[in-house]
DNA sequence: TCAAGTTAGTTACATTATGCAACTAACAAA
DNA sequence: TTTGTTAGTTGCATAATGTAACTAACTTGA
């Protein structure tokens, strides 16, 4: 039979601030490792849950009061070593979301830090929060993933920035344009507006509505 | 507190038969689902595995009795619906190996099937594998994953029709000669053989030692 | 011994994708 | 109305990819 394993539920919450890749941390009102910072987390209800999802997004609504418009599996980290209270599953998603929504929460926990510039966490979660940033490093070379860094509307110039933060690496401006042209997921938005300057004003796009919630992939032969 | 909860590991262990993409399935001796055909699986055992890899790697030995050369956590499914007994967390695991390993170790439980003509299986097998393939389908545009179906040393016209076998489509010769020898995974082996028949024989590869237990990824710019 | 059949492997070229520099456009402020 | 600054486009050089047609190396059978 199975021994009883401690059930866990971690979430990498990513965003975009002052153009750098940044994690949500939140303060942990419980021991282990009580009042330290690290991931948002909480055990999975069996009653409550009907699956690890369910639990997600519960605990992402408990501890942040957000339901992010990208949710995603990213893996699950499990042993006898990463938890004093013994071997445990952390099931971990990662969820992207513009970083507005989060400072207009103003929930008193949470910190914001970038991903390069973390300190040491509880837990494994320095690994955890690598293996995130792996992910969204990876699939933003061929996706429209890190768009769901971005807000409602957003310039080019503005999403070709996150993209750039979430790769690492700058980017080519009409390369740039080129690909989320024929990505095909992004749709100009009537009134230009974002004029921060004395300077031409950018257009502004939005996600068509039937990516609001899902990944376009930019199929590519071998 | 955490509620007891089910902890399982399940493998989809995948080769290459008569060049269709094929899963390995175990059949069962325990309920529920007595003597059906399932994808290899067992409980994790907190004294005995240290981290999910270790019961992966146990599990797979016990149920087969080989080391695959390639092993990847694929995603964990859990719920309350998926397992008869109750709430239940599956940390699945995908393997590949050459498929001559499997024939010549003879277990008596195992059966192989293409993943493209599969009954109903118990659980949510039926996704999870569906799943491991979406994975390897994705992977095989850019890496070279399906290497390890391939036994120590292959020609290229077999290693071609390993990956069309992975991608579910027809590749072009040049093309894939080109992309093979630009990931520089592969080295020739001298004697050439692979003489099946009536025409010019095939110079045989094989995977660089470097390269024998991991992936080499051909990073595309956005 | 040599022609026919079959698969392996290469070459040459057309097409497409990408990167870059230089351009024009649109604004604010002085 | 000139200047500075960022937005967006155009044209072209270079690189990647797909295709057809080639040559190479073998076995078999006349």
């Amino acid at each position: 039979m199975s021994e009883p394993i401690i059930s866990t539920v971690d979430i990498v919450l990513l965003i975009i601030q002052e153009d750098r890749l940044c994690v949500t941390l939140s303060n942990r009102d419980k021991e282990p490792y009580e009042n330290q910072d690290a991931l948002p987390g909480g055990y999975i209800h069996a009653q409550a849950d009907r699956d690890c999802l369910d639990a997600a997004v519960r605990i992402l609504q408990q501890k942040t009061g957000l339901l992010p418009p990208y949710l995603e599996q990213l893996k699950t980290f499990a042993g006898a070593a990463r938890d004093p209270r013994g071997w445990s599953i952390s099931v971990v998603y990662f969820a992207l979301v513009d970083a507005d929504l989060i400072l207009s929460a103003t929930n008193p926990g949470l910190t914001i830090c970038p991903v390069d510039a973390l300190r040491r966490l509880p837990f494994d979660h320095n690994e955890i929060i690598a293996a995130a940033v792996d992910r969204i490093r990876n699939k933003s070379q061929y996706s429209s993933l890190p768009c769901y860094l971005a807000g409602e509307t957003f310039s080019l110039p503005r999403l070709q920035k996150i993209y750039e933060a979430c790769l690492g690496e700058t980017l080519n401006k009409v390369s740039f344009r080129r690909k989320m042209d024929e990505l095909g997921v992004l749709e100009t938005v009537a009134g230009q507006t974002e004029s921060t300057g004395a300077h031409r004003p950018a257009q502004l796009y939005r996600l068509k509505s039937e990516f609001k919630n899902q990944l376009k992939l930019l199929v590519r032969g071998l």
